[in-house]
DNA sequence: GGATTTTACGCATTTCGTAAGTATT
DNA sequence: AATACTTACGAAATGCGTAAAATCC
């Protein structure tokens, strides 16, 4: 049994067991690649892959649970090459933050600047999503660290950090009756709502805090505050935002009705595979990050 | 990164860094055993190893990090290799049993009797220790299944399955003032007593018993029954044994009495390593244990 | 017919073993 | 002096690439 042959058939499950892109993620011709599949199929004594004809088709039982053994290979073989890299230098690397598009923007510049005064030669590559992809992109080692509030809680395989706690707020324009009002479920679902969509961004304690009041008229839901505000300037109706997300500055135009009292706080967490082994440098974004929540109150 | 070099590295820690024995565990010369850990050294780009001269002393901090994920490695690939055999053959391989004495007389005998019976083919290795041994085996791999009392409670490495419930009983020559008796503690305990190791048999169970009344005068402690009996029949005091491990009829020149009201009632369990494959035989062979378990009864 | 996989064969690389040399106890 | 490790070099084995044949869609 190689190393390359079980690299191989975790490759072939990712570019649908096709051979031929299969090596070309390898960097080796395809007949090498049959033939290793040959001798690695061989080697086990029954076929990992259903075939028709000459194609292979999908996994046997056998190959699906061969398959958890190959990840967990895989996993250990990248975490010695990680702490061999962070053991030469660990100023130096890659770091895949995995965020929605109200962290990214809101919550993680201080803590990205500061990080980087302190490692300027870690590259940090952000890449925004849905929750439910941010969590697929840990399991399939295409993120290192996750940021968000939804979902994340309620996997074994994931740390789960509290990173800080926040509400939601209503914006509207200055002249809007609900600008100077107080603010009651009833009344805040009288307007059309524009809020994050399904799944994103505390969504899911708007959807409890009414779910015993009248039903919201959501007019617009996107994945990102700065679609919303664009809509409640043009009158569309009222938004219902994070907090941190009004920015008094920019936002001037605007009025900003805190909402703790209506809608439950939101925790956003930072989330990594247990079994991934965090660079140094890693551990330290994830501290700096939890430096940054303490100072960060809306 | 080749997997049998990661094993080389693995194996270099069992014999203690001797590249001479662990070329004798490869089955290759030891000078391609130097070669390879070069090679592997040079490969991480750090030492692996301590050495004083031409000697390797000890492992650096790095090589013992990297140890835990060859260590994943390498479980990982006898997991391989378990599933594909036994995908092969299900009714052949083998199975590593750790247990005390006292299981493996009293309890193991029907359990074992009745899975040879389906699975002629698997050879049963039964290895007695102690707890602490017991655990330590499961770990390095030499061990698939321990059963035992004491111990295996709180290592979350380990999947342990509560398997049957036992009293300790006093056993004493016919014509022992306690034979007829009521036995208290105090009155137990003006006698000497013959018992279980520390650690041992729910040893810790007595302990406990025993801990606001006067001290036990324990002239004999030994990890075996038999070795108890033997000692209550030469008049050297009272034995306090499992209460499984009285035979009503090899032991008639002996007295059992019951200590149910006494010592709590002690939990023996089934353990195995969480990660560890253990092939369809082993699943069955911890489903006859947990059926023989249910009519067993002391 | 174009794409994909398999088979055949030569070449390059790797890794082993032998043997001699060097260090350690 | 004996044991343990390293280096050097030739031999065996492994694995890749090219090219041609077979199969799938």
């Amino acid at each position: 049994m190689k190393l390359s042959q079980i690299e191989l058939f975790r490759v072939l499950k990712e570019t649908n067991f096709s051979l031929s892109q299969a090596a070309d993620k390898m960097n080796i011709v395809q007949s090498a690649v049959t033939r290793q599949l040959q001798l690695f199929e061989m080697e086990i004594g029954s076929p990992l892959f259903e075939r028709k004809g000459k194609r292979l088709i999908a996994m046997t039982p056998l190959g699906l649970r061969i398959m958890q053994e190959a990840n967990a290979i895989h996993q250990a073989k990248n975490n010695i090459q990680s702490l061999a890299l962070d053991h030469l230098d660990s100023s130096h690397g890659v770091l895949h933050i995995a965020t929605t598009h109200t962290q990214a923007k809101y919550f993680l510049p201080k803590p990205i600047l500061r990080f980087r005064e302190k490692y300027p030669g870690v590259r940090i590559y952000m890449d925004e999503a849905s929750p439910e992809q941010l969590i697929d992109k840990l399991h399939t080692g295409k993120a290192d660290i996750a940021i968000c509030t939804e979902k994340v809680a309620d996997d074994t395989y994931l740390m789960v950090k509290p990173c800080y706690e926040w509400f939601h707020s209503a914006i509207m324009p200055k002249d809007h009756p609900l600008a100077q009002d107080d603010i009651t479920l009833e009344r805040l679902a009288s307007f059309p709502i524009l809020t994050y969509s399904l799944g994103f961004t505390g969504r899911s304690n708007i959807e409890m805090a009414f779910k015993n009041s009248n039903a919201l008229d959501i007019v617009l839901a996107a994945a990102d505050t700065d679609v919303i505000k664009t809509y409640v300037r043009l009158g569309l109706g009222v938004g219902i935002i994070a907090g941190m997300a009004y920015d008094v500055n920019i936002d001037n135009d605007l009025v900003a009705r805190d909402l703790s009292h209506l809608i439950p706080c939101s925790r956003t967490k930072i989330a990594y595979l247990k079994k991934n082994y965090l660079p140094l440098y890693g551990q330290h974004f994830v501290d700096e990050l939890l430096a940054a929540a303490t100072e960060f109150r809306i």
